[in-house]
DNA sequence: ACCCCGACCTGAGGGC
DNA sequence: TGCCCTCAGGTCGGGG
């Protein structure tokens, strides 16, 4: 489920309840999720000092100079509930904190939690050769062009490419795409010095977008139903196969690109060059 | 270097 | 009601 913006709120919210809080109590329910979990011992006691986010990744860091690593996969939540209600089944990592208890649930576990000394963060293989920040200066439109170089992909491939540019999902690349009017099927080095810029400033926007609105959403989640990140969004063309454009009414198309489902408007972003040798 | 594809898991929803 | 199939917002590692 979480793509950067959901990541970034679930912080936001996440950060009251954790950030400066002693770890009272830890419970691992699960030895392993995509990679194994650490021991509760590690961690019991120490106290939260930083909250920071890269690319999907949670870390938290701990007053020991180590850090937890937290990544949710496709099916990841985080939940703050009271130490009263029961745990459910698929919650995996209980935190509790003197002032809430936080909860990663995962279904699917696809998801990480790691802890691993801070000093190592910077080189560990999970974080090293990750692309730039999409929010930051570095991922910009001259970037982006000599990136795609070679590339003969489909645009929305390369773009879902962590190591191109950190956190962009499945939903927010056909939603990107739409906005700057690129077929997501143009081979990734084909596109215009032109197209990359307005490709970067509509990547740009769908995030700061959906962080926004999930942004305005946060409230006190140890009154709510405690789920972090979620929040109703309305896209323009993820999901809405076969409905009508809400440009020029027609029909959205879809396809399987890289493995994944790929919504656009065959019209507003009509294929350059769409014939074969 | 580039690109493709299977693998990792469970649950929801549709068709029969 | 139940079975069986497909699909799901992520990522990694192996092989061509």
């Amino acid at each position: 489920m979480p793509e950067l913006p959901e990541v970034e709120t679930t912080l936001r919210g996440l950060a009251p309840y954790l950030e400066g809080q002693p770890l009272t109590q830890v419970l691992i329910r699960t030895p392993k999720l995509r990679l194994p979990t650490p021991a509760a011992a590690l961690i019991t006691g120490r106290t939260v000092t930083t909250l920071a986010r890269r690319n999907k990744y949670i870390l938290a860091g701990l007053d020991d100079a180590s850090t937890l690593l937290l990544h949710l996969g496709m099916s990841g939540r985080l939940t703050i509930t009271t130490t009263q209600e029961p745990l459910l089944k698929h919650d995996h990592i209980i935190l509790t904190t003197p002032k809430a208890q936080i909860r990663l649930h995962d279904p699917r576990r696809f998801g990480l939690f790691l802890h691993i000394p801070t000093a190592t963060l910077t080189s560990h293989p999970l974080l090293v050769g990750i692309g730039p920040e999409p929010l930051t200066p570095a991922f910009n439109a001259p970037y982006l062009h000599r990136a795609l170089k070679g590339k003969s992909i489909p645009i929305k491939a390369a773009i879902m490419d962590g190591k191109l540019v950190a956190g962009v999902g499945n939903i927010y690349a056909s939603e990107s795409l739409f906005r700057a009017k690129i077929n997501p099927l143009t081979p990734a080095q084909n596109l215009s010095p032109t197209q990359c810029a307005a490709l970067v400033t509509h990547i740009q926007e769908t995030l700061n977008e959906a962080i926004a609105a999930g942004g305005s959403s946060l409230r006190d989640y140890t009154h709510s139903d405690g789920q972090l990140g979620y929040f109703q969004h309305s896209f323009r063309v993820y999901g809405r196969a076969g409905q009508p454009c809400l440009t020029c009414s027609t029909p959205i198309a879809s396809q399987v690109i890289a493995q994944r489902n790929t919504f656009w408007c065959p019209h507003c972003q009509p294929l350059k060059n769409p014939r074969r040798a």
